[in-house]
DNA sequence: TATAATTAGTTAGAGCTCAAACTAAATTCA
DNA sequence: TGAATTTAGTTTGAGCTCTAACTAATTATA
């Protein structure tokens, strides 16, 4: 077996723990993990636009509205789209809200946090750096990595 | 900003690099990764049954069902239920679905194989190493890396 | 042997996710 | 100003994924 088939492996089971602890704190609190995410950010980041959530927490426009569409009717969240530029839509988190937020744990499984803990600050530090490389390894758009040939293919792209 | 949150938006990011890259696969070949993954691992373990596959690649059976379901009327997989045992589906992969394999990349973004080729053999077991520990950390049936307490939990509960 | 428990697989129901197509609005530039 | 482009957000369509409930078959046990 070759040894990025292992990481595929053991990234597939990263994914499936993250999916039923979703599930887990869905049937607990009535929220899922996403639900949550997008919940808090709003409420981190006052007077948001959908873009800016989906930016800040990695997904696409149209999965927020999604999940927006599951909130907004719950009463958890506001949508109001702006006066002055009528393309925006600005969220807010009701009371409920709040009150929603406050009642849940974290979105991510609170045992991996509690071992996560346990661990010495560097090494702690060295988990989130090799992920965060993974994530930049796989990431198409990571000039960083991949840098004078793309930047050309860019500039005949803008040319045409 | 907490390390495990940093970690959570690494997490986030590579999981949805793996879900767009399996779309882009499905427009290019029209399999996408699961697909490819269940049809690859029918392949390898001869005369398999559902469960088994489910396993090896860390899916529910349901979910393997359902994959199932598109490949089956596609003719690249075919289901036999056994007549030794009833309950059991054997699977075996059609000519077609052989061709299908081939013709296929791997389930796993080949810009980040690149990259992972170009390390050194020692970081590459590092990268993976990392992987599979998070993995465990976040597995709930993970024994191992909670030992004791957890033991006595188990045996409390068993008790009542 | 007959009932109970387990096992394999499927179905039902729900949420997440994306790309592509679409609507409406704002901005650019000719 | 008016047409072309860009931007924000939504809708559509499709696949993945899970749990829970279900069916059918096998195994265990009383």
């Amino acid at each position: 077996m070759k040894k990025y088939e292992e990481l595929l492996v053991s990234l597939r089971k990263v994914i499936r723990a993250i999916d039923i602890y979703s599930k887990k704190l869905n049937k607990d609190t009535g929220l899922t993990s996403p639900q949550l995410l997008v919940l808090q950010q709003i409420a981190i980041q006052k007077d948001v636009m959908v873009k800016d959530i989906a930016k800040s927490i990695n997904l696409s426009s149209a999965t927020v509205t999604t999940i927006l569409d599951r909130l907004e009717p719950r009463g958890l969240v506001t949508r109001q789209r702006s006066t002055i530029d009528k393309r925006k839509v600005g969220l807010h988190v009701t009371p409920a809200g709040f009150a929603a937020i406050n009642g849940a744990p974290t979105p991510l499984q609170d045992h991996f946090i509690r071992r996560f803990d346990c661990l010495e600050p560097w090494e702690q530090t060295q988990l989130v750096a090799t992920m965060q490389r993974i994530a930049s390894m796989m990431d198409a758009q990571d000039i960083e990595a991949a840098p004078l040939l793309e930047l050309d293919t860019l500039k005949s792209l803008s040319n045409k």
